[in-house]
DNA sequence: CCCGTTAATAGTAATGGTTTTCATTTCCAA
DNA sequence: TTGGAAATGAAAACCATTACTATTAACGGG
């Protein structure tokens, strides 16, 4: 992470190495809040600010990827490899999906339209295994 | 559309019509606010807090998706059926990508997890073919 | 090791998309 | 036609995020 920040011209402080750290020690996806909360005990004065800032220099860094949901904040994945996610409908959670993707699910719509493509995001919705069962036992008591 | 607000138990109101009908007149996956404006020569008095009324109780009916990218204010799609779409990093636009959806693409995951998935989404991220060839011609020039 | 400069931070105000509130209007079943 | 509930318009509130500004701290050159 030194390396990274240096060789990108960016100065090492202490809240960006305890940010990184608290990112890479969690695979909960958090929000910047809750990356917030989890860095507070080691850096007592940090502003929320602070946290919203580096978490926009880690993504341009390439050392996060930033996950965009619908009706809530952020969340921050600490992963930066590409992979999928699924978001659990019942407890808002996020899991790492590590599926691989068909190597060329965008070749025919690029082929067709000119669209060149340099990424894509795949997300799964629905329940996750504890939810899904909470589901299924209120069914069969309703 | 009447009948599917009927059916729900919700009335049946102008201001639901318009906004219908506009959805339906556009592929362009217009903001909130670009419907509001879309709608207003036919409801000179209607006002932004009902548009986004409307587009919730539509979405939750089934009749649109909305679609959340990030840095940007929601999208909404008069087409409820899965498909997919590509947003142009270029000049920010969003197209359809008619593309089938490969039947088993969760599978594994849903398997191996116990996630019961109920839905996806797929993004292409990329250059349209405008974006896409003026990009070139700057790289020739540069 | 100690400056000086300048980037980064803390604290806070501002922003902007979206939701809520509430008085008024409109729908619609009886 | 009318009473009561639902929907609307207008404006305030909300909340995640960004911007501003004075202060602090990183770090290259002495």
């Amino acid at each position: 992470m030194k390396e990274v920040l240096k060789r990108a011209g960016y100065r090492v402080t202490r809240q960006r190495l305890v940010i990184f750290e608290a990112l890479r020690g969690t695979t909960s996806h958090p929000t910047a809040e809750e990356i917030y909360n989890m860095v507070k005990s080691r850096l007592p004065n940090i502003s929320l600010g602070t946290v919203y800032r580096t978490l926009e220099l880690f993504e341009r860094l390439g050392v996060l990827q930033r996950l965009t949901f619908e009706g809530s904040p952020s969340r921050f994945d600490g992963n930066p490899k590409p992979h999928y996610h699924a978001i659990c409908l019942g407890c808002g959670r996020v899991l790492d999906a590590d599926e691989p993707v068909p190597e060329d699910i965008g070749r025919r719509f690029s082929e067709e339209t000119g669209f060149e493509i340099v990424g894509y995001k795949l997300e799964f919705y629905g329940y996750c295994k504890e939810c899904a069962s909470k589901r299924r036992e209120n069914e069969n008591k309703g």
